[in-house]
DNA sequence: GGAGAAAGTCAAAATTTGGTCAAGAATAAA
DNA sequence: TTTATTCTTGACCAAATTTTGACTTTCTCC
Protein backbone atom coordinates (compact mmCIF):
# COMPACT_ATOMS: atom_id res chain seq x y z
CA UNK A 1 0.00 0.00 0.00
CA UNK A 2 1.52 3.12 -1.04
CA UNK A 3 2.69 5.48 1.92
CA UNK A 4 0.40 8.67 3.03
CA UNK A 5 2.29 11.87 2.92
CA UNK A 6 0.87 15.22 4.42
CA UNK A 7 2.21 18.00 3.43
CA UNK A 8 1.88 21.22 5.49
CA UNK A 9 2.71 24.43 4.23
CA UNK A 10 0.99 28.43 3.77
CA UNK A 11 2.17 28.41 -0.04
CA UNK A 12 -0.39 26.56 -1.95
CA UNK A 13 1.51 26.75 -4.54
CA UNK A 14 4.60 25.16 -2.78
CA UNK A 15 1.87 22.57 -1.86
CA UNK A 16 0.62 21.72 -4.95
CA UNK A 17 4.04 21.03 -6.71
CA UNK A 18 5.24 19.10 -4.04
CA UNK A 19 1.50 17.17 -4.15
CA UNK A 20 2.32 16.09 -7.99
CA UNK A 21 6.18 15.61 -7.64
CA UNK A 22 5.60 13.15 -4.52
CA UNK A 23 2.38 11.38 -6.38
CA UNK A 24 4.41 11.28 -9.59
CA UNK A 25 6.27 8.82 -6.94
CA UNK A 26 4.27 6.67 -5.71
CA UNK A 27 2.99 8.68 -2.66
CA UNK A 28 -0.74 9.54 -1.87
CA UNK A 29 -0.12 12.68 -0.61
CA UNK A 30 -2.84 15.02 0.94
CA UNK A 31 -1.80 18.88 1.68
CA UNK A 32 -2.80 21.61 4.38
CA UNK A 33 -2.57 25.24 3.89
CA UNK A 34 -3.54 26.29 7.57
CA UNK A 35 -2.35 24.69 10.83
CA UNK A 36 -6.21 24.28 11.09
CA UNK A 37 -6.57 22.29 7.92
CA UNK A 38 -3.27 20.24 9.22
CA UNK A 39 -4.70 18.86 12.32
CA UNK A 40 -7.90 18.12 10.52
CA UNK A 41 -6.34 16.13 7.62
CA UNK A 42 -4.66 14.11 10.29
CA UNK A 43 -7.44 11.57 10.36
CA UNK A 44 -5.91 10.46 7.08
CA UNK A 45 -3.31 9.06 9.28
CA UNK A 46 -0.15 9.86 7.25
CA UNK A 47 2.62 7.90 7.35
CA UNK A 48 5.03 11.35 7.44
CA UNK A 49 4.66 15.02 7.92
CA UNK A 50 6.56 17.60 6.02
CA UNK A 51 5.80 20.83 7.83
CA UNK A 52 6.68 24.21 7.22
CA UNK A 53 7.71 26.13 10.18
CA UNK A 54 7.20 29.32 9.29
CA UNK A 55 3.31 29.56 9.01
CA UNK A 56 0.98 32.28 10.05
CA UNK A 57 -0.99 31.75 12.74
CA UNK A 58 0.51 28.95 14.48
CA UNK A 59 4.29 28.36 15.02
CA UNK A 60 5.38 25.30 13.08
CA UNK A 61 7.31 24.20 16.45
CA UNK A 62 3.79 24.62 18.52
CA UNK A 63 1.84 22.45 15.84
CA UNK A 64 4.43 19.63 15.53
CA UNK A 65 3.82 19.50 19.83
CA UNK A 66 0.32 18.94 18.71
CA UNK A 67 0.67 16.58 15.84
CA UNK A 68 2.90 14.55 18.63
CA UNK A 69 -0.32 14.59 20.46
CA UNK A 70 -2.36 12.92 18.26
CA UNK A 71 -0.09 10.59 15.90
CA UNK A 72 3.71 9.20 15.69
CA UNK A 73 5.32 9.16 12.55
CA UNK A 74 8.10 11.36 11.23
CA UNK A 75 8.00 14.52 10.55
CA UNK A 76 10.78 16.57 8.43
CA UNK A 77 10.79 20.05 8.90
CA UNK A 78 10.59 22.40 5.80
CA UNK A 79 12.32 25.99 6.65
CA UNK A 80 14.43 28.79 5.83
CA UNK A 81 15.62 29.57 8.88
CA UNK A 82 19.21 28.16 9.73
CA UNK A 83 20.03 29.04 13.61
CA UNK A 84 21.46 26.33 15.47
CA UNK A 85 19.18 26.93 17.82
CA UNK A 86 16.37 26.82 15.73
CA UNK A 87 17.46 22.92 14.60
CA UNK A 88 18.09 22.02 18.20
CA UNK A 89 14.55 23.55 19.21
CA UNK A 90 12.90 21.22 16.11
CA UNK A 91 14.54 18.31 17.38
CA UNK A 92 13.35 18.65 20.80
CA UNK A 93 9.83 19.71 19.49
CA UNK A 94 9.67 15.99 18.43
CA UNK A 95 10.83 16.90 14.62
CA UNK A 96 12.93 13.78 13.16
CA UNK A 97 14.62 15.88 10.30
CA UNK A 98 15.16 19.22 9.02
CA UNK A 99 15.27 20.47 5.69
CA UNK A 100 16.24 24.07 4.75
CA UNK A 101 14.95 25.71 2.00
CA UNK A 102 15.62 26.05 -0.79
CA UNK A 103 15.71 22.37 -1.56
CA UNK A 104 16.64 19.96 -3.92
CA UNK A 105 13.62 17.53 -4.69
CA UNK A 106 16.56 14.51 -4.95
CA UNK A 107 17.52 15.24 -1.50
CA UNK A 108 14.01 15.29 -0.25
CA UNK A 109 12.97 11.94 -1.71
CA UNK A 110 15.68 10.05 -0.56
CA UNK A 111 15.10 11.70 3.28
CA UNK A 112 11.83 10.59 3.04
CA UNK A 113 12.60 7.24 2.28
CA UNK A 114 14.76 6.70 4.48
CA UNK A 115 12.56 7.89 7.55
CA UNK A 116 9.92 5.93 6.09
CA UNK A 117 12.33 2.81 5.97
CA UNK A 118 13.41 3.35 9.26
CA UNK A 119 10.08 4.42 10.82
CA UNK A 120 8.63 0.42 9.35
CA UNK A 121 11.47 -0.58 11.50
CA UNK A 122 11.08 0.85 14.56
CA UNK A 123 7.15 0.87 14.50
CA UNK A 124 5.71 -2.54 14.10
CA UNK A 125 3.69 -3.81 17.06
CA UNK A 126 -0.04 -3.60 16.02
CA UNK A 127 0.61 -5.47 13.16
CA UNK A 128 -1.74 -7.75 13.67
CA UNK A 129 -5.68 -7.60 13.31
CA UNK A 130 -8.84 -9.67 14.32
CA UNK A 131 -11.82 -9.67 12.92
CA UNK A 132 -14.62 -12.35 13.65
CA UNK A 133 -12.00 -15.06 14.25
CA UNK A 134 -9.84 -13.75 11.22
CA UNK A 135 -6.66 -13.11 11.52
CA UNK A 136 -4.95 -10.43 9.25
CA UNK A 137 -0.98 -10.16 10.00
CA UNK A 138 0.05 -6.82 8.30
CA UNK A 139 3.50 -7.78 8.23
CA UNK A 140 3.90 -10.72 7.08
CA UNK A 141 0.81 -10.41 4.87
CA UNK A 142 -1.03 -13.35 5.99
CA UNK A 143 -4.47 -14.09 6.82
CA UNK A 144 -5.76 -17.44 8.66
CA UNK A 145 -9.00 -18.52 9.13
CA UNK A 146 -8.33 -20.95 11.92
CA UNK A 147 -5.32 -23.17 11.17
CA UNK A 148 -5.79 -22.40 7.78
CA UNK A 149 -3.93 -19.81 5.55
CA UNK A 150 -6.13 -18.08 3.23
CA UNK A 151 -4.41 -16.62 0.00
CA UNK A 152 -4.73 -13.30 -1.42
CA UNK A 153 -2.81 -11.37 -4.27
CA UNK A 154 -0.92 -7.80 -3.43
CA UNK A 155 -3.90 -5.77 -4.67
CA UNK A 156 -6.11 -7.89 -2.82
CA UNK A 157 -4.31 -7.90 0.73
CA UNK A 158 -3.81 -4.34 -0.05
CA UNK A 159 -7.26 -3.45 0.03
CA UNK A 160 -8.10 -5.80 2.95
CA UNK A 161 -5.62 -4.30 4.55
CA UNK A 162 -7.02 -0.86 4.15
CA UNK A 163 -10.31 -1.63 5.05
CA UNK A 164 -9.77 -3.84 8.37
CA UNK A 165 -7.31 -1.25 9.44
CA UNK A 166 -9.85 1.21 9.77
CA UNK A 167 -13.11 -0.86 10.29
CA UNK A 168 -16.72 0.15 10.53
CA UNK A 169 -16.05 3.06 8.41
CA UNK A 170 -17.33 3.69 4.89
CA UNK A 171 -15.01 4.28 2.05
CA UNK A 172 -15.86 4.96 -1.46
CA UNK A 173 -14.11 3.15 -4.22
CA UNK A 174 -12.87 6.59 -4.94
CA UNK A 175 -10.97 6.72 -1.79
CA UNK A 176 -10.23 2.73 -1.61
CA UNK A 177 -8.36 3.23 -4.85
CA UNK A 178 -6.65 6.17 -3.76
CA UNK A 179 -5.55 4.19 -0.58
CA UNK A 180 -4.65 0.76 -2.65
CA UNK A 181 -3.01 2.33 -5.93
CA UNK A 182 -1.77 5.54 -4.55
CA UNK A 183 -2.85 8.01 -7.03
CA UNK A 184 -6.87 9.12 -8.33
CA UNK A 185 -8.43 6.22 -10.54
CA UNK A 186 -8.56 7.67 -13.72
CA UNK A 187 -12.25 7.47 -14.78
CA UNK A 188 -13.42 3.94 -14.19
CA UNK A 189 -12.62 2.64 -11.10
CA UNK A 190 -14.53 -0.92 -11.56
CA UNK A 191 -12.02 -2.64 -10.77
CA UNK A 192 -12.21 -2.45 -6.98
CA UNK A 193 -15.67 -4.51 -7.80
CA UNK A 194 -13.80 -7.24 -9.61
CA UNK A 195 -11.32 -7.17 -6.62
CA UNK A 196 -13.60 -7.14 -3.74
CA UNK A 197 -15.65 -9.78 -5.28
CA UNK A 198 -12.58 -12.04 -5.48
CA UNK A 199 -11.55 -11.29 -1.60
CA UNK A 200 -15.44 -11.88 -0.88
CA UNK A 201 -15.94 -15.38 -2.34
CA UNK A 202 -12.57 -16.38 -0.47
CA UNK A 203 -13.35 -15.29 3.00
CA UNK A 204 -17.19 -16.61 2.44
CA UNK A 205 -15.45 -20.15 1.18
CA UNK A 206 -13.37 -20.05 4.10
CA UNK A 207 -15.42 -18.38 6.60
CA UNK A 208 -18.66 -18.30 5.75
CA UNK A 209 -19.46 -15.10 6.82
CA UNK A 210 -19.43 -11.71 5.27
CA UNK A 211 -16.74 -9.32 6.15
CA UNK A 212 -17.06 -6.17 3.69
CA UNK A 213 -20.11 -4.96 3.71
CA UNK A 214 -21.63 -2.86 0.61
CA UNK A 215 -23.27 0.24 1.38
CA UNK A 216 -25.36 1.36 -1.00
CA UNK A 217 -24.63 4.93 -3.28
CA UNK A 218 -21.65 5.15 -0.69
CA UNK A 219 -19.06 2.49 -1.21
CA UNK A 220 -17.78 -0.77 1.33
CA UNK A 221 -17.03 -1.19 5.38
CA UNK A 222 -15.22 -4.12 6.93
CA UNK A 223 -17.72 -5.22 9.35
CA UNK A 224 -15.94 -5.43 12.83
CA UNK B 1 25.52 1.14 30.27
CA UNK B 2 26.97 4.49 28.52
CA UNK B 3 26.54 4.56 25.47
CA UNK B 4 29.43 3.73 22.54
CA UNK B 5 30.01 6.45 20.59
CA UNK B 6 33.00 5.70 17.45
CA UNK B 7 34.28 8.77 15.57
CA UNK B 8 36.03 8.33 12.73
CA UNK B 9 38.06 11.69 10.90
CA UNK B 10 40.93 12.07 9.80
CA UNK B 11 41.61 15.27 11.88
CA UNK B 12 43.24 14.35 15.26
CA UNK B 13 42.35 17.55 17.01
CA UNK B 14 38.54 17.40 16.25
CA UNK B 15 38.38 13.63 17.04
CA UNK B 16 40.50 14.53 20.33
CA UNK B 17 38.06 18.06 20.88
CA UNK B 18 35.04 15.90 20.03
CA UNK B 19 35.44 13.05 21.72
CA UNK B 20 36.17 14.93 25.03
CA UNK B 21 32.91 16.94 24.71
CA UNK B 22 31.27 13.39 24.53
CA UNK B 23 32.79 12.28 27.22
CA UNK B 24 31.17 15.04 29.24
CA UNK B 25 27.96 14.06 28.38
CA UNK B 26 28.17 10.44 29.59
CA UNK B 27 29.23 8.66 26.20
CA UNK B 28 32.15 6.16 26.02
CA UNK B 29 33.40 7.49 23.09
CA UNK B 30 36.70 5.84 21.03
CA UNK B 31 38.01 7.72 18.33
CA UNK B 32 39.74 6.57 14.66
CA UNK B 33 42.01 8.19 12.66
CA UNK B 34 41.99 5.99 9.59
CA UNK B 35 39.46 3.69 7.67
CA UNK B 36 41.64 0.77 8.78
CA UNK B 37 41.07 2.07 12.37
CA UNK B 38 38.06 2.28 11.88
CA UNK B 39 37.29 -0.87 10.98
CA UNK B 40 39.32 -2.32 13.90
CA UNK B 41 37.37 -0.63 16.38
CA UNK B 42 34.07 -2.06 15.33
CA UNK B 43 34.52 -4.53 17.29
CA UNK B 44 33.47 -2.57 20.43
CA UNK B 45 30.65 -2.58 18.95
CA UNK B 46 29.85 1.17 19.04
CA UNK B 47 26.01 2.57 19.47
CA UNK B 48 26.46 5.09 17.22
CA UNK B 49 29.15 6.24 14.80
CA UNK B 50 29.75 9.45 13.41
CA UNK B 51 32.04 9.34 10.47
CA UNK B 52 34.00 12.04 8.08
CA UNK B 53 33.06 11.63 4.71
CA UNK B 54 36.53 13.25 3.06
CA UNK B 55 39.13 10.82 4.53
CA UNK B 56 42.06 10.44 2.84
CA UNK B 57 42.73 6.78 1.35
CA UNK B 58 39.34 5.41 1.59
CA UNK B 59 36.18 7.30 0.41
CA UNK B 60 34.16 7.81 3.77
CA UNK B 61 30.99 6.75 1.50
CA UNK B 62 32.77 3.58 0.78
CA UNK B 63 33.71 3.12 4.22
CA UNK B 64 30.19 3.46 5.43
CA UNK B 65 28.95 0.56 2.80
CA UNK B 66 31.77 -1.87 4.59
CA UNK B 67 30.82 -0.63 8.08
CA UNK B 68 27.06 -1.53 7.41
CA UNK B 69 28.03 -4.66 6.52
CA UNK B 70 29.42 -5.55 9.96
CA UNK B 71 27.33 -3.72 12.04
CA UNK B 72 23.81 -1.92 12.62
CA UNK B 73 24.00 1.20 14.53
CA UNK B 74 22.93 4.73 12.85
CA UNK B 75 25.83 6.58 11.37
CA UNK B 76 25.94 10.22 11.15
CA UNK B 77 28.18 11.57 8.17
CA UNK B 78 30.39 14.65 9.25
CA UNK B 79 30.94 16.63 5.91
CA UNK B 80 31.76 19.72 4.62
CA UNK B 81 30.57 18.98 1.17
CA UNK B 82 27.26 20.49 0.27
CA UNK B 83 26.08 19.41 -2.85
CA UNK B 84 22.66 17.88 -3.19
CA UNK B 85 23.81 14.81 -4.84
CA UNK B 86 26.42 14.32 -1.85
CA UNK B 87 23.65 14.16 0.54
CA UNK B 88 21.50 11.70 -1.32
CA UNK B 89 24.57 9.34 -2.19
CA UNK B 90 25.39 9.40 1.60
CA UNK B 91 21.96 8.59 2.68
CA UNK B 92 21.83 6.08 0.08
CA UNK B 93 24.85 4.78 0.72
CA UNK B 94 23.53 3.51 4.45
CA UNK B 95 23.99 6.78 6.56
CA UNK B 96 21.57 8.17 9.09
CA UNK B 97 21.81 11.52 9.09
CA UNK B 98 24.11 14.41 7.78
CA UNK B 99 25.88 17.35 9.76
CA UNK B 100 28.18 19.69 8.17
CA UNK B 101 30.50 21.53 9.20
CA UNK B 102 31.32 23.44 10.89
CA UNK B 103 28.10 22.47 13.15
CA UNK B 104 27.22 23.34 16.56
CA UNK B 105 27.95 21.22 19.21
CA UNK B 106 24.57 21.87 20.77
CA UNK B 107 23.05 21.02 17.18
CA UNK B 108 25.05 17.70 17.66
CA UNK B 109 24.28 15.81 20.30
CA UNK B 110 20.65 16.90 19.50
CA UNK B 111 20.85 14.56 16.91
CA UNK B 112 22.77 12.07 18.27
CA UNK B 113 20.54 11.81 21.60
CA UNK B 114 17.70 11.41 18.63
CA UNK B 115 19.29 8.67 16.97
CA UNK B 116 19.99 6.75 19.94
CA UNK B 117 16.59 7.06 21.17
CA UNK B 118 15.32 6.13 17.90
CA UNK B 119 17.54 2.83 17.63
CA UNK B 120 16.89 1.63 21.60
CA UNK B 121 13.90 -0.82 20.20
CA UNK B 122 16.24 -1.56 17.22
CA UNK B 123 17.36 -5.07 18.47
CA UNK B 124 20.66 -6.57 17.41
CA UNK B 125 20.32 -9.34 14.93
CA UNK B 126 21.65 -12.39 16.65
CA UNK B 127 25.24 -13.56 15.31
CA UNK B 128 23.80 -17.44 14.54
CA UNK B 129 20.34 -17.99 12.92
CA UNK B 130 19.08 -21.66 13.08
CA UNK B 131 16.45 -22.37 10.46
CA UNK B 132 14.76 -26.09 10.40
CA UNK B 133 17.89 -27.73 10.97
CA UNK B 134 20.33 -24.77 9.13
CA UNK B 135 23.39 -23.03 10.63
CA UNK B 136 23.97 -19.51 10.03
CA UNK B 137 27.17 -18.17 11.23
CA UNK B 138 26.83 -14.81 10.70
CA UNK B 139 30.08 -13.58 11.99
CA UNK B 140 32.34 -16.40 10.00
CA UNK B 141 30.05 -15.88 7.06
CA UNK B 142 29.31 -20.31 7.27
CA UNK B 143 26.33 -22.08 6.52
CA UNK B 144 26.12 -25.64 7.36
CA UNK B 145 23.44 -28.24 7.04
CA UNK B 146 24.27 -31.20 9.32
CA UNK B 147 28.55 -31.60 9.56
CA UNK B 148 28.04 -30.46 5.53
CA UNK B 149 29.09 -26.36 5.08
CA UNK B 150 27.58 -25.02 2.38
CA UNK B 151 29.66 -22.75 -0.20
CA UNK B 152 28.07 -19.33 -1.11
CA UNK B 153 29.28 -16.56 -2.57
CA UNK B 154 29.85 -13.06 -1.01
CA UNK B 155 26.39 -11.72 -2.76
CA UNK B 156 24.09 -14.96 -2.03
CA UNK B 157 25.92 -15.02 1.62
CA UNK B 158 24.99 -11.18 1.90
CA UNK B 159 21.28 -11.77 0.65
CA UNK B 160 20.84 -15.30 3.37
CA UNK B 161 21.95 -13.38 5.65
CA UNK B 162 19.87 -10.40 5.40
CA UNK B 163 16.57 -12.10 4.51
CA UNK B 164 17.28 -14.55 7.18
CA UNK B 165 17.77 -11.85 9.89
CA UNK B 166 14.35 -10.63 8.96
CA UNK B 167 12.18 -14.26 8.77
CA UNK B 168 8.82 -14.09 7.92
CA UNK B 169 9.04 -10.97 6.62
CA UNK B 170 8.41 -9.79 2.68
CA UNK B 171 11.06 -7.80 1.09
CA UNK B 172 10.72 -6.84 -2.65
CA UNK B 173 13.55 -6.52 -4.64
CA UNK B 174 14.04 -3.11 -4.34
CA UNK B 175 14.85 -3.37 -0.70
CA UNK B 176 16.94 -6.79 -0.75
CA UNK B 177 19.15 -4.90 -3.25
CA UNK B 178 19.19 -1.54 -0.89
CA UNK B 179 19.81 -3.81 2.05
CA UNK B 180 22.96 -5.80 -0.01
CA UNK B 181 24.32 -3.53 -2.33
CA UNK B 182 24.20 -0.42 0.01
CA UNK B 183 22.45 1.87 -2.58
CA UNK B 184 19.58 1.71 -4.75
CA UNK B 185 18.92 -0.66 -7.72
CA UNK B 186 19.35 1.53 -11.33
CA UNK B 187 16.76 0.41 -13.58
CA UNK B 188 16.31 -3.56 -13.45
CA UNK B 189 17.34 -4.98 -10.21
CA UNK B 190 16.80 -8.29 -12.10
CA UNK B 191 19.84 -9.65 -10.49
CA UNK B 192 18.16 -10.79 -7.45
CA UNK B 193 16.50 -13.14 -9.34
CA UNK B 194 19.73 -14.77 -10.20
CA UNK B 195 21.13 -15.05 -7.26
CA UNK B 196 17.81 -15.73 -5.52
CA UNK B 197 17.51 -19.18 -8.28
CA UNK B 198 21.07 -20.05 -6.85
CA UNK B 199 20.57 -19.98 -3.38
CA UNK B 200 17.77 -22.21 -3.29
CA UNK B 201 19.23 -24.19 -5.75
CA UNK B 202 22.35 -25.13 -3.39
CA UNK B 203 20.29 -25.05 -0.37
CA UNK B 204 17.65 -27.74 -2.01
CA UNK B 205 20.36 -29.70 -3.15
CA UNK B 206 21.65 -30.05 0.54
CA UNK B 207 18.68 -30.10 2.58
CA UNK B 208 16.06 -30.89 0.32
CA UNK B 209 14.02 -27.66 1.24
CA UNK B 210 12.63 -24.67 0.45
CA UNK B 211 13.92 -21.31 2.73
CA UNK B 212 12.82 -19.08 0.64
CA UNK B 213 9.38 -17.96 -0.53
CA UNK B 214 7.68 -15.94 -3.11
CA UNK B 215 5.20 -14.15 -2.36
CA UNK B 216 4.09 -13.17 -5.46
CA UNK B 217 4.10 -9.17 -6.46
CA UNK B 218 5.36 -8.03 -3.08
CA UNK B 219 9.10 -10.08 -3.15
CA UNK B 220 10.94 -12.99 -1.40
CA UNK B 221 10.42 -14.11 2.42
CA UNK B 222 12.38 -16.33 4.76
CA UNK B 223 10.59 -18.93 5.56
CA UNK B 224 10.82 -20.56 9.49
C1' DG C 1 -44.01 -1.38 -11.37
C1' DG C 2 -40.37 0.94 -14.11
C1' DA C 3 -36.34 3.95 -15.19
C1' DG C 4 -31.90 4.82 -14.01
C1' DA C 5 -27.95 4.35 -11.29
C1' DA C 6 -25.03 1.44 -8.69
C1' DA C 7 -23.22 -2.93 -7.69
C1' DG C 8 -22.27 -7.80 -8.95
C1' DT C 9 -20.78 -11.44 -12.22
C1' DC C 10 -18.12 -13.51 -15.62
C1' DA C 11 -14.77 -14.51 -19.07
C1' DA C 12 -11.28 -12.93 -21.94
C1' DA C 13 -7.48 -9.70 -22.89
C1' DA C 14 -3.64 -7.22 -21.27
C1' DT C 15 -0.08 -6.67 -18.29
C1' DT C 16 3.24 -7.88 -14.69
C1' DT C 17 6.00 -10.77 -12.55
C1' DG C 18 9.05 -14.58 -11.58
C1' DG C 19 11.86 -18.57 -13.18
C1' DT C 20 15.31 -20.13 -16.33
C1' DC C 21 19.09 -20.02 -19.27
C1' DA C 22 23.14 -18.59 -21.71
C1' DA C 23 26.59 -15.46 -22.40
C1' DG C 24 29.33 -11.34 -21.54
C1' DA C 25 31.59 -8.34 -17.92
C1' DA C 26 33.86 -7.89 -13.85
C1' DT C 27 36.44 -9.53 -10.22
C1' DA C 28 39.45 -12.54 -7.68
C1' DA C 29 42.82 -16.23 -7.75
C1' DA C 30 46.79 -18.57 -9.46
C1' DT D 1 49.69 -12.56 -17.29
C1' DT D 2 46.20 -16.42 -17.57
C1' DT D 3 42.54 -18.78 -15.37
C1' DA D 4 38.66 -19.50 -12.64
C1' DT D 5 34.93 -17.74 -10.26
C1' DT D 6 31.39 -14.67 -9.46
C1' DC D 7 28.29 -11.04 -10.91
C1' DT D 8 25.29 -9.00 -14.09
C1' DT D 9 22.46 -8.56 -18.10
C1' DG D 10 19.00 -9.52 -21.35
C1' DA D 11 15.97 -12.50 -23.64
C1' DC D 12 12.48 -15.80 -23.35
C1' DC D 13 8.73 -18.45 -21.42
C1' DA D 14 5.20 -19.59 -18.25
C1' DA D 15 2.34 -18.41 -14.71
C1' DA D 16 -0.31 -15.31 -12.00
C1' DT D 17 -2.48 -11.19 -11.53
C1' DT D 18 -4.86 -7.15 -12.99
C1' DT D 19 -7.83 -4.85 -15.81
C1' DT D 20 -11.46 -4.37 -19.01
C1' DG D 21 -15.98 -4.52 -20.91
C1' DA D 22 -20.24 -6.57 -21.70
C1' DC D 23 -23.87 -8.24 -19.24
C1' DT D 24 -27.01 -9.18 -15.23
C1' DT D 25 -28.85 -8.16 -10.92
C1' DT D 26 -30.18 -5.17 -7.23
C1' DC D 27 -31.50 -1.04 -5.18
C1' DT D 28 -33.78 3.65 -4.89
C1' DC D 29 -36.93 6.92 -5.99
C1' DC D 30 -40.68 8.39 -8.65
Amino acid sequence: MAYRILIVDDEPILTELLSTHLQDHGYTVSAANSSAEALAKLTAKPNLILLDINMPGMDGLELCKVIRNHIVCPILFLTARITEQDKVNGLRAGGDDYITKPFGLQELLARIEAHLRRDERNNRPPEVVTSQGLIINLSDRKVFWNEQELSFSKREFDIIEFLSSNPNQVFDKERIYEAVWGYDAEGDSSVIKEHIRKIRAKLMQASGSEYIETVWGMGYRWKK
